[in-house]
DNA sequence: TCAACCATCAGACTTAAGTCTAATGGTTGA
DNA sequence: TCAACCATTAGACTTAAGTCTGATGGTTGA
């Protein structure tokens, strides 16, 4: 591949972030587009409207409506081939151990330098995985948390969103006006959510979503 | 206040913890009587149960049913006299900052040495506020969050109990069952909380609550 | 003593949530 | 082409949730 004429996506809520970011690496990608994304829903609602092939997603962890790991898991199921580099303040082992394991490309703490973060890029698109240099990587076991990942990644990207709007704590009927479908299929997806979630109710299924929050490490 | 004969309870989930905190300070405090509490939940018991005049808490703001400043808050509300210290692995401005706005009497993180914390126990049961050397407390607006702080101390302790245990994905049935009283009180309760939180459902209120945890922080 | 608050409860009620069945049409990969 | 999956919907239904009214008894502070 070579590095030019690239569509990259930077998912942050901060506004000043994203043009930081977009000046630092500008210079070091040219004729790149850039698209920006300041949440969850603004960065499915741009992966799935068009067809442009993305080459890049900087996603931070922390974005409003973003459940922690919850997106870059999502991300990596449905869209495969597209590789997500995860952007976050947080910078312990544990954090990266668990962005990788969740299938992050690369991990690049906040603090980092344009410098560095241009390198990092440039090694992810070429297909290698990027980490800040002296990080051991942690194995990540079996724990509630990985389980609840698994089941996460095996919900439909409707229902993903359906699940989303859940914990915004919106109505059945909010969801159906929101999303232009009828009230009979945000409960059909209701159903499927909870089947597939292993839970019994929608307030047990936010819960569960946000079990994977970023904090939710045990120490 | 004599530094002897002192009720204290230790609200860590840790048992490790529980254990190496009490071993650290039984040589400065003889003569006392340690309680520990695993939970929120068993804290609350705790404080309901005896008529034991406590001297002070130590807690742990990252217990399981604990959400974030939540306790703390609730234990300021309702103990005002009980000074609460509280321990933490965070210790960053903001996180001490948010605790002494809550009405902590002060923050131990949590890799302090013994003799810190001996130091630290002693100011706070003479009715000092002791911190950690060199903390610059960060100014509390008044946010989303502390807006929600305000509305849960509002809650009575029975509405905050129930409260926990809408958190936890219980149906008004199986709360019912364990509190030992008809579904019909819960449903009292659920009312009450409902309108003292400003939201519509079970479901609304979770989130709510949830928007105390420990890692909502703005950066 | 008395007002205020709290916890409790029942009963009747409305509404939101959730399940089940059955159906349609689109997409996609074998 | 065809099976498999997905999103969508209607309709009938069950159940859980939530509201409102009205009531009792206990506690507490003025």
């Amino acid at each position: 591949m070579k590095l030019e004429n690239l569509n990259i996506i930077i998912a942050d809520d901060h506004p000043l972030f994203r043009n930081a970011l977009r000046q630092a690496l500008s210079g070091s990608f040219a004729q790149t587009n850039w698209f920006e994304a300041d949440s969850a829903d603004a960065l499915q609602t741009l992966l799935e409207q068009t067809d442009a092939p993305y080459d890049l997603v900087l996603l931070d962890l922390q974005m409003p409506g973003s459940h922690g790991y919850s997106t870059l898991i999502h991300l990596r199921t449905h869209f495969p081939e597209l590789p997500v580099v995860v952007i976050s303040a947080h910078e312990d082992a544990m954090t990266i151990s668990r962005a990788v394991h969740y299938g992050s490309a690369g991990f690049i703490p906040k603090s980092s330098s344009m410098e560095t973060l241009a390198d990092a890029l440039t090694a992810v698109l070429y297909g290698d995985i990027w980490l800040p240099a002296n990080v051991e990587l942690q194995q990540i076991d079996e724990d509630a948390t990985d389980q609840m990942a698994a089941k996460l990644a095996d919900l439909t990207p409707q229902q993903y969103k359906v699940l989303q709007m859940f914990a915004e704590g919106l109505l059945n009927k909010q969801i159906a006006y929101d999303l232009g479908v009828s009230e009979a299929t945000i409960k059909a997806h209701a159903t499927a959510i909870f089947r597939k979630l292993g839970v019994r109710n929608r307030t047990q299924a936010v819960i569960a979503l946000q079990q994977l929050e970023m904090d939710r490490v045990e120490i």
